[in-house]
DNA sequence: GGCATATTCAACCATCCGGTTGACGATTGG
DNA sequence: CCAATCGTCAACCGGATGGTTGAATATGCC
């Protein structure tokens, strides 16, 4: 019942999560290195993981005693696909936006709204 | 001290939010309007649009009696920015369209940071 | 003025959230 | 085997969140 999007976004609304995400940016990390620059106790950091795991924004696989946390960007890029549903909306140059679709689009696409209200 | 992202991503959490903003896209709307298809108290309604505007996605403004609220994609598109980040090792499956839509808005928006290749 | 409409405020409630601590299970290694 | 390491679980706490209701505040209309 509870939508995907409402835990995606609920994971990236605290600051100690996206930072984590950051971090794993670069690499895969145990828990305790990842628990390791931030002033709070492991087991909160767990916590935090668990969440950002339940959203599926990462994964984490045991290997021997050391778990390891991996980026997963695509829930990530399938909010951010829902959040450019509203970008659609800015008042861009319509002019060029014509040009656009008589170069690109013409015929291709029939999906996709201009939303020109 | 709380990152504006906080604010963005725990208003976005919300699915009656969201569907708030979705309702938004095609128009200013009263609140009272707003509320109109929810099975939900007006007053919660309200603080619904409150969080909204707490986070810049909505503004509110008064004209008589009624107070209209409107879209305010530039916040969606700060998160969405913070967000492309993670998505930048990877083929992002936009299409002709959006990726226009970032060209036309770099050249038009100077608040808007790069986003890379 | 007086009443209906539009919206918020205030109090309250149940639940969730972020955090702690302490105990615990699992694994590694001397 | 025993001890250290890795990580989670369970209980707890204070504060935020999502929702309600009822009163209050503006404003518009006759």
């Amino acid at each position: 019942m509870t939508d995907p999007l409402d835990t995606v976004f609920a994971a990236l609304a605290d600051p100690t999560r996206r930072a984590i995400l950051t971090m794993l940016l670069e690499d895969d990390m145990a828990v305790t290195d990842v628990a390791e620059p931030f002033e709070m106790s492991l087991a909160g950091i767990s916590k935090h993981l668990g969440i950002l795991a339940g959203a599926g924004l990462i994964t984490q696989e045991k290997r021997g005693r050391v778990k390891w946390c991996k980026l997963e960007p695509d829930a990530l890029r399938r909010a951010s696909v829902w959040m450019q549903g509203f970008g659609q909306f800015e008042p861009v140059n319509l002019d060029a936006f014509e040009r656009f679709l008589e170069a690109e689009l013409q015929g291709s696409d029939p999906d996709t709204p201009p939303q020109g209200d």
